[in-house]
DNA sequence: GATGAATGAGCGTTCATTCAT
DNA sequence: AATGAATGAACGCTCATTCAT
C-alpha cells in the first residue's frame, strides 16, 4: 500500500502530527472524542486523558482546540479532493467529470484504508456538524490570512473550475461551489436532526437518502448552470 | 404607528422580554453587544453590566445565551416572513411571488421603525455570524422538539410552497428552500470574509453586492425547478 | 472602643472586605497564609480552601492575589500613618516628632486590639519578607497612575514633612525617608536572613534588636540632616 | 586586552557558562531577555528560543532561572567590587578610598570592553529592577549557607571597612553599608516609576541624577558617620 | 554535551447558575 | 420582580523539569 499523507498548512500545528506516533494516536482519538462528545465538550483534558498521555503533550502538536478541528477538518477536504482527482482523472467529458465530483461529494463515506489512524466515517460527521465552526468565529480573517482554509478553498476552486468548464460563461462558480459544499453536508445534518428543512426522508436507508442527496444536488448543479 | 410584536414560541424565554422595560433593554443590548463581541465572548455577566442590572435579572427572562440567541433569530425569521407577506400578498402570479420573497431574503437590511427596540441592522449582521450556532449544538434534537426551529422552519415551508406552487413536480422544494435561506446568509459571510468562496465583489458597494446575490440566489431557484 | 477602619484606595479592591463577613475572612486568613507559605506559594485555591469557600467568591473581593498583596501593605502603612499621628500630635517641638515618628516605625509591633480581623504581627512579617514586590513588576507604572502606591507615598511625605521641620535646608528628604522607611524593615529581614549584613544581633532578643535598628535609624536621619 | 573573568561560586551553575560558546550566549541574551521581559516572563523556554538552542541545554548550565538571576547578580556585584579596587587601590586616605567607592556605586553605568559577552548597561537595570528577588524567598536561608550570597556580602564588608577605617568608632558599618548599596539602586528604581518617593527629577539627564544621587549617599555616609 | 520529546502539576480565571433577600 | 452575593466546576494554558537518545 502506498505510504501517502497529505500535506496540510504548517500552520495547522505546532508539530506535524503525522510523524510520530503520540501525534498519530492525538488524530484518532480527536476525533473519536468529538464524534462522541461534540467539539464544545471536548478539551484537550479529556484527549490526554484518553490517549493516556499529558494535556502538555497534546499542546506540543496543536496550539488549541480549534487548530485541531482545523486540522480534520483541512484533512477532509483534501481528502475528498484527492478523491475527486482519483474519480475523474480518466474522464474527458467536462459533464462526466462534474457529475463524478458531484458523486465524490455526496456519496456516503466508508472507511479509507490508505489512511490507518484516520477514521473517515467519524470524521465525516464531525465535518457535517461541526465545520461551520472552523470559520464562524473572531479568528477568521487572521485564520485566513494564515491560509488555514486552503482545503476548503482548494476543493471549491476544484469544483468551480469543473463548471466553467462545462459552462464557461456562468457567473458565479465560486457560490455555487461552496453552495454545494456547504449544502451536502447541511442537507445530511438536517435529515436526522430537523428533517423538515429537508426532503429526503430519515427512514430511508442511508444508500437511498444519499441517492436522493445525489439527485437534489446534480439537477441543482446542471440546471443552475444551464445544460 | 401600528403596535405589533411577533408571537414566538414560549419556550424561547422563561418571561416575555417583548412587556416590560428590563426585557426590551435586554433585547436591544444583546444585540449589540453580540454583535460587538461575537456570540463566544457574550455573557449575562456583561449584558447585566451593559444593562445596570444584575446577571440573575437575565435568567429571569431567558434560560441561558443559547436561548437568547434562539430567540434573537427566530425574531429575525420571523420578521422575514411578515415582510414577505407584505411583499407578496397583493401578488397573485407564483413566479413573482417567489421572485418577491427572494428580493426581501436578498435585499440590504435597513432598520425597520416598526419595532423600536430592535437594531434590525445588526440582528441581520448576527444572524449570518451566528445563525448555525443555534442548532450545530448537542441540544438541537432536544430544542426542535420544543418547537424552537418554528419561525425558521415556517419560513422555509413558506418559500418551499412558493416553489411547488410555480413547479408542482420538484422534489426538493424544502431542501432548495433552506439551502436558498442558508447560502444568502453564508454568501454574505464569505464576500467579507472568506472571498475567495463567493463571486460577489468586496470592493464593490452594498447595492451592487446584494444585487450580484439576488441574481445568483434567482436564478439557482428558477433554474433548479424549471423555468 | 471605636469602630475604625481606614478609607483605602478603592482601585485596590473589586468589593471592599471590610463590610462582609467572608471579606473579613479573606483578609484575616490570607495574613496567615502569605505569612505561613510566602507570596509565590500562596494562591487565592490555598485561600479559599482555608476559608471553606470558593476560589471565585476570593475574585469578587480581589481582582488578583497582587492586588490583595497591594491592599494588605496598604493597609499597614495607613496602620503606621495613623499611630504615628497618635504619637506625634502632642508634641510641638519638631525633634521630638521626629522621634516620636522613628520610634512608631522601629518598634517591634504587637497586636492592636483596634483591628479585630488583623494579626498584625504577622501582617508585620509580611511587608517585611514581601513589600518590595508590590513596585517590583512590570505593573508597576500603572499601578501607581491608579494610586495604589498612596499609603506609601503618604506615610513617605509624612516622614519627610517631619524631616523638613527639623532641618528645612536639607534637599533630600523624600529620598531620606523612603530610604529610611526601607532600611527599617530590610535590615530586619536581613538580621534574620542575611546577618552578615546588618550589625544587630540574631541572638539578641527582640527588643534589644529593635533598640538597635532604632538608634541606628535614628542616628542615621539626625545626623544626615544636621542635628 | 587582558582576557579576565570573575571567580564566581560554584554553587551558582551547574557548568561554567563563562569557558562555553553556549554558556557565554545564555549569559548574553538571559541578559537581555531578563531586561526587556521582566524576571517574571522570563523563561527557559523563550530563553532557549532565543539562543536557538533546547531548553535542556540550558537546564545544563543552570538549575533554574532563580540560579541564573543569582549568578547575573552576583557577576554584577563583583564587577562592582573589581571596580572600587581599581578606583581605590591608589589612594591612602580613607575618606578619599570611601568617597571613591561611592562614586563607583552611584556613577552611571556603561558598558564596559572588558566583559564581551556581558551588557553592562542592561544588567545595572536588571540588578535595579530584581536584584531583591534574589533573597526575598523562601530559599534564602538555604542560599545564604551555599554562599549564593558572597558577591554582596563581600561588596558589602569591603564597604563597612573603608567606613570604619574613617569612623572606627561607628557601630553600624554593615548595615549603613548594606543600606548604600540598595538604597543607591532603589532610588534610581523610584526616580523612574515612583518619583514621589525620591527628591531627584525624572526630567533631568541622567548624569545630573546620578549626581544628584552621590550628593544624597555621601553626605548620608559621612555624616551619619561623623566628618 | 546537547537536544527533542514528553509530562506532572497547578495556576489564574471565567462561566453559568443558584440562593436568600 | 429584581437583585446582590456566593459558588461549583472546569477550562485553557504554561512552567519547570526529566528522560531517552
Amino acid at each position: 500500500m502506498a505510504d501517502i499523507s497529505f500535506r496540510v498548512n504548517s500552520k495547522l500545528f505546532v508539530r506535524d502530527p503525522q510523524h510520530t506516533d503520540l501525534g498519530q494516536r492525538i488524530i484518532k482519538h480527536s476525533i473519536d472524542l468529538i464524534d462522541k462528545l461534540g467539539f464544545e465538550d471536548f478539551t484537550f483534558r479529556k484527549l490526554a486523558d484518553q490517549i493516556e498521555s499529558a494535556e502538555a503533550s497534546v499542546y506540543r502538536y496543536f496550539e488549541n482546540k480549534h487548530r485541531l478541528l482545523h486540522y480534520l477538518t483541512a484533512w477532509y477536504w483534501n481528502w475528498l479532493n484527492y478523491r475527486i482527482d482519483i474519480a475523474t482523472n480518466s474522464l474527458s467529458d467536462g459533464s462526466l467529470r462534474l457529475k463524478a465530483a458531484i458523486k465524490v461529494i455526496t456519496d456516503p463515506k466508508i472507511e479509507d484504508p490508505r489512511f490507518e489512524f484516520v477514521n473517515e466515517v467519524a470524521l465525516h460527521r464531525i465535518v457535517v456538524a461541526e465545520m461551520e465552526k472552523t470559520y464562524l468565529t473572531k479568528w477568521v480573517d487572521n485564520d485566513n490570512e494564515e491560509g488555514l482554509f486552503w482545503g476548503f478553498n482548494s476543493l471549491c476552486h476544484k469544483l468551480s473550475g469543473f463548471i466553467n468548464i462545462v459552462s464557461p460563461g456562468y457567473s458565479f462558480a465560486n457560490s455555487l461551489a461552496s453552495t454545494v459544499l456547504l449544502a451536502t453536508h447541511q442537507q445530511l445534518f438536517f435529515l436526522i436532526h430537523l428533517p423538515g428543512l429537508s426532503d429526503m426522508k430519515k427512514k430511508d436507508d442511508l444508500s437511498v437518502q444519499h441517492q436522493q442527496l445525489q439527485t437534489f444536488i446534480e439537477e441543482m448543479v446542471f440546471r443552475t448552470i444551464g445544460c
